[in-house]
DNA sequence: TCGTTCAGTTAGAGCGCTCCAACTCTAGAC
DNA sequence: GTCTAGAGTTGGAGCGCTCTAACTGAACGA
């Protein structure tokens, strides 16, 4: 037999007969009751370090009728995006006595939604899903079981509690920000069907409109990729006039992008200036220094959970919250030099 | 009362009432079992399909006393060589039938601890920690509890199962590599006190020598980060010659080493080569190009929990396995000039 | 006719914990 | 001396499931 390991586990009443009480107060010392004595606490103490006792969570659970867990469920753990909206949760739920059990979905609807039952078979308290692909009816009925917010994806049916960042806003502020700087002809690589995609581009788009640039608005169809970026600056290369900058659905295809207007020839940002979105780690690298929009990720997450909590407590109602994206600047984007007016 | 969720969920012996059957044979079927008539095949399932019924994990694992899931501690979720890793343990898994549950401990040992603590409180069936800080002696007193098995980080320990690359002989091949295309005074930014860092730096300095090289071997301290390569590279740039060629301790410092070698007007891979380590998605994006040290990560995720649930069902012992890396040639290393030698 | 077999089903005893009501003391009030 | 309050402790029921052993009844052979 190649294991060594113990195959029991001490329980309670081991601990009990060995400190000479009960299992009820054995069970009062471990769950840290006001009403124990030093005495009795002492012993009890002492009873279980000796035999390595750690209470049992399942038993535990499964006779107090709560877990004090919340399941996470990402998307795409390769995602950076999502390690950031996760910390943030990890610390408001570390705050109010809660515990985290993660699941990734691998950028699959089907496991997201195996993930989703394994959380509700082990009757988590709560659910936040980030970047979710599951369909609006099955996270519904998700929702009639369990308190569900969802990060990155908004919904407008009650019910489900949302955080978003208010891309629309963040498009504009992009689009802006080129204008300022002198920019006239700003095309969007889009991000396609992907969450938060459509926001954005309607942004772009209606920002162009407001700026009297509805005329040279023109949006390249992407799906968040590198080769989305890429692939968009190609067929910019090959169509007629060159923008002098363009607006990318996120950081990963802005990089893509750049990649082939400098393979190109061109410069950026003087040929060329490029805005991405969403900030990631990706876009702080001194080596790409991307200009883009923030979303405030960390508070997302955090936002996410204690709105889940207060839920789950009865103390609050599941609400949609929009937060405000900002510019961040780096070396993407420059005044349009003269001679390119 | 702002919830509308229902707040007891039906047992199995609701289902049982209503099929008009035992609750035994509710549980056979739900575990599938081949000894059910379909008769009452049928008249369980549509029980609970009019029930919503979704078996109680707690319960079920306190009564059958297994819970088919393993428990993944991920050093640093931001890093996306935690994703590959994970997503190979995800694939054996599954294969197998067991179910994940993921914890970040976030770069802290502290909070690694908290989260073993909850894996074996949850009495998970095996514990794989990935880059984990664990110390040994902790890591030691869990693998008494529960097999364990470790990624990326090497213990000479028995009890402990271990998946590591040969991180001595990537050394190696990086310093061939560059070796061969005539390259003689080659530096290396370190990995400090870093998992995997020493065995590095030794295949670094022994390669350096084998080749007749070891006078002018050159070790900068760092710490893995972007950070550490660029003031590596300050500090080669300060010093007195400059090496035609850098091997890093991992992508991201080569990322931060590329940075400034172009800042400082010098050109990559003409004024100097660099080679990096892992292989992460950064080194393969266009816009860097990195030349580097594949580690099979997947291979290792999927390696590292196909020996734990061997151990776990006592089919094999955990033992220490090492993968080979490679060496993936991409823009930043290339002949060096004549003129440079 | 009477076992015998076997597929299908079941009762009941746990799994390790929490929770509740009830119990035992001791100390203080009168 | 009796009563009460409250601190500290306890037994027992029960959480929702699995598992074991035993049961039922139809089919079969002798």
């Amino acid at each position: 037999m190649p294991s060594t390991r113990r195959n029991s586990a001490p329980t309670l009443e081991d601990v009990a007969e060995i400190a000479g009480v009960s299992r009820a107060l054995v069970s009062l010392v471990m769950r840290d009751s006001p009403r124990v004595s030093i005495e009795s606490r002492r012993r009890v103490t002492a009873a279980a370090a000796k035999l390595g006792y750690r209470p049992n969570l399942m038993a535990r659970n499964l006779a107090s009728r709560k877990t004090m867990t919340i399941g996470v469920l990402l998307n795409d753990l390769h995602n950076p995006w999502f390690a950031e909206v996760t910390d943030g949760i990890h610390a408001a739920a570390e705050r109010h006595g809660y515990q985290l059990i993660l699941a990734s979905g691998r950028r699959s609807a089907r496991l997201e939604s195996r993930a989703v039952d394994t959380f509700l078979a082990s009757r988590v308290d709560g659910v936040i899903v980030a970047g979710c692909r599951l369909p609006v009816a099955r996270l519904e009925s998700v929702a009639a079981e369990v308190a569900l917010v969802s990060v990155g994806r908004a919904f407008n049916k009650s019910g489900i509690g949302t955080v978003t960042t208010d891309d629309a806003d963040g498009a504009r502020m992009a689009v802006e920000h080129l204008h300022e700087l002198g920019h006239r002809r700003i095309a969007h690589i889009d991000g396609g069907k992907g969450a938060g995609a459509a926001p954005r581009r309607a942004g772009y788009l209606r920002t162009m409109r407001v700026l009297g640039l509805g005329d040279t608005a023109q949006v390249i169809t992407g799906d968040f990729t590198e080769e989305a970026g890429a692939h968009g600056v190609e067929r910019l290369l090959r169509g007629g006039v060159l923008p002098t900058a363009i607006f990318t659905a996120n950081d990963l295809s802005a990089v893509g992008a750049i990649d082939v207007i400098e393979r190109g020839g061109l410069v950026v940002p003087d040929d060329i200036a490029v805005v991405g979105f969403d900030n990631t780690s990706l876009a702080a690298l001194n080596h790409i220094g991307l200009t883009t929009i923030d979303q405030p990720r960390r508070e997302m997450g955090a936002v996410a959970a204690t709105m889940l909590i207060d839920a789950i407590n009865d103390r609050d109602e599941l609400t949609a919250v929009l937060m405000s994206p900002s510019l961040v600047v780096r070396r993407t984007t420059a005044r349009l030099l003269p001679n390119r007016l």
